[in-house]
DNA sequence: GTCTATATAGCGATAGAC
DNA sequence: GTCTATCGCTATATAGAC
C-alpha cells in the first residue's frame, strides 16, 4: 500500500460526493425516477464527467448499496463491542437501520428491474457486503433462537429478511406523515411491533 | 338505472380486460417499468384505442388500485358473516392479502412517485374505496384492542398500516425464492411474525 | 372506437475539444 | 478529467383515416 497521491485523494474525495447524491436521491425517488442528470447537477458537475468515474446508472446505484452496506459493517463492528443479550444487537440493528431510512440516506432499490438486478448480481463488491453483513446478523439470530430470546420456530431466514425489511418499510413514512408522532417514538413503535407482534402477549 | 346496452357491456368487458391486464403487469414490473405499449399488447388493441378508455398511465394504475380495493371489500363483506374473533377477522384480511400478492394479482404502486400520487389523491373512486377499507378495518382494531387480542399500546394506525404492508412485503418473495417453503408456508411464517412478533412470547 | 403513423420529450450514454 | 453538444432510443400521448 502506497501513499496515495494528493490527485488521487482529490479524486476519491469527488467520488464520495457522487455517492452521497446518488444515496440521498435513491432514498427520495427511487432508482427509476432518479436521473442521471439530477445526480449531475447535485454534485455541481457534467454528465459526461459523472461517466468517467461510473459506467452506468445501475453501478451508481451499486456504489451506493455498497456505500450504506459499509456503513452497516461499521456499526456491526461497534455494536459486537458492546455487552448485550443478541436479541438486544438485533434491536439495536433494526434501529440503525430505520434511523438511516428516515434520515433519507437509505438507497431503497426495488428488486424487479431487471438491469439492475443483473448488474448488482454480478458486483463482487455489493455481494461480499451483503454476505458479510448476513453472516454476522445471522449469528446473533441462531445465538438469540438458542438462547431463547427470537421463537425458535421462526426460520432464520425469515428473520433475517424481516430486518432486512426494515429498510424500506413503508409504515415508517406513514407513521411520519400522520405527524403525531416523532421519529424516535415512529421507530420505537414499528420496533415494539416487529419484536413483540401485533397481539397482546 | 336502465339496463345497459349490448355495447355498453362490451366496452365494459374491454375495460375490466385491460384493467386486468394492468393488474398482473403492475404487480410483476412495478408503475415506473410497466409500459403502456406493455398493456396494448397485452390486451390485444392499439395503444391509442388504450388512451380512448384511460386518459393516461397513471389513471391506468388508479383503475387497478380501485379493482383491487373492489376484491379486498367484497372479501370484507364475506369476512364480516363469518363467526369469528376481530383479531381472526384480522389475521384472515391478511391472509387474503399476502394470497393476492403472491398470486401476482397486487398492483403495488411506488409511494413515492410524484406524478402517480397527484392522480391517486384527486381520484374520489379509489380515495373513497381505501377511506371504506380503512374504516372497516379500524373498527376490528379498535374492537379487538378492547378485547385484549390486539396489544392496546401499539397505536390503532400502526396496527393499519402493518396490515396494508404486507401486501408490498419484500420478504414474500425473498421467501419464496428461498425455495424451501410452500406459498401456503410463507403466508403462516410472515402472519406468524407479524401478529407474534420475532421474540419468543 | 379501432387502427396506423407520428409528434414530442426525456433519458442514458458518447464524441470531441480543451 | 472536465466541459458542451449531441446522438440514439424509448416512452407517453395524439392526429387523422376508416
Amino acid at each position: 500500500m502506497t501513499k496515495p497521491s494528493f490527485r488521487e485523494r482529490v479524486l476519491r474525495a469527488r467520488e464520495d460526493a457522487i455517492v452521497a447524491s446518488v444515496n440521498r436521491l435513491l432514498a427520495e425517488k427511487g432508482f427509476e425516477t432518479m436521473t442521471v442528470d439530477e445526480v449531475a447537477a447535485d454534485v455541481g458537475i457534467a454528465k459526461a464527467s459523472l461517466y468517467k468515474h461510473f459506467a452506468s446508472k445501475e453501478e451508481l446505484a451499486a456504489a451506493a448499496m455498497v456505500s450504506v452496506l459499509d456503513r452497516a459493517l461499521a456499526f456491526l463492528d461497534a455494536e459486537a463491542a458492546r455487552e448485550a443479550t443478541p436479541i438486544e444487537h438485533l434491536k439495536a440493528v433494526a434501529r440503525w437501520t430505520m434511523q438511516v431510512t428516515l434520515a433519507g440516506e437509505m438507497p431503497s432499490l426495488p428488486s424487479q428491474n431487471s438491469t439492475l438486478r443483473t448488474v448488482l448480481l454480478q458486483h463482487r463488491g455489493y455481494l461480499d457486503r451483503v454476505m458479510l453483513v448476513s453472516e454476522r446478523l445471522g449469528a446473533w439470530i441462531t445465538a438469540a433462537q438458542v438462547a431463547g430470546q427470537i421463537d425458535p420456530r421462526h426460520p432464520p431466514e425469515a428473520v433475517l429478511y424481516t430486518l432486512y425489511a426494515r429498510a424500506c418499510d413503508p409504515v415508517l413514512a406513514f407513521l411520519r406523515a400522520g405527524g403525531n408522532l416523532t421519529d424516535e417514538q415512529v421507530i420505537e413503535v414499528v420496533l415494539s411491533t416487529c419484536f413483540n407482534g401485533l397481539a397482546t402477549r
